[in-house]
DNA sequence: TAGGCCATCTGGTCCT
DNA sequence: AGGACCAGATGGCCTA
């Protein structure tokens, strides 16, 4: 079967050869990771044919040296962008790694995929609200005490001003249960602000996947 | 050993 | 033109 990185790898040859010398093996030399081991005969193939186009390139030397000046820009912006591609995911880890320290850790401590990251977010949010619009429904049968101590009393509170009005939003919302709202003001700590046990959800409202 | 998850490379597309 | 974003492909690692 004539996988498509073997495609990519003869193409990235034509991209990197005929005059320079070590382009077949520049993509494979661009990996700093050991991890990253391109097929081993794809690879020796492509520089077996570059090889073999050495002796051809040298008769028309002077329009091969300015196709090895393309091949080698060409080649510097893709490791450039491997370069940034790698960063760019990077980064997208890291996000997903806060958003697993401020979510509820499991008992057996085992590290939540990306997907179930996503999901478990999404799934603690609708959570959150519900929490806090079942909360102000039971503060508004409440209301005829003045002195009714409130259900959640250390429920972060929020300025009118402030953006983040989970209550409000989540309250005057008919469709809360579908499209939960999130603090917009993005709170170092999303979980902090809430004092009470949200965990009246159980774990297992929060398994990834479910009611997804 | 099969399947899941992940990191990386790559080319295409869109945007500035 | 160059960077950001995306999806497909691939190989490595781990676990049941």
């Amino acid at each position: 079967m004539e996988t498509v990185y073997s495609d990519m790898d003869s193409s990235s040859c034509d991209y990197f050869t005929h005059d320079d010398d070590d382009s077949c093996s520049s993509m494979r030399a661009s990996s700093p990771s050991s991890s990253i081991s391109k097929p081993a005969s794809p690879a020796s193939d492509s520089q077996g044919s570059c090889a073999t186009d050495l002796g051809q390139t040298k008769r028309r030397r002077g329009r091969a040296r300015n196709e090895a000046t393309v091949h080698v820009v060409k080649k510097n912006r893709r490791v450039k962008a491997n370069d940034r591609e790698r960063n760019r995911m990077h980064s997208l880890n890291d996000a997903l790694e806060t958003l697993r320290t401020v979510l509820p850790a499991f008992p057996d401590d085992s590290k939540l995929t990306k997907i179930e990251t996503l999901r478990f977010a999404h799934n603690y949010i609708w959570a959150l609200s519900e929490t806090i619009r079942i909360a102000d429904i039971e503060q508004r049968q409440n209301k005829s005490r003045a002195d009714a101590p409130l259900l959640l009393p250390n429920l972060c509170v929020m300025d009118a001003s402030d953006a983040c009005s989970w209550s409000s939003s989540a309250s005057s919302s008919s469709s809360s249960s579908s499209s939960p709202s999130y603090c917009t003001s993005s709170p170092s700590s999303p979980a902090g602000c809430f004092q009470t046990d949200v965990r009246q959800y159980s774990y297992h409202n929060f398994v990834p996947g479910m009611s997804y």
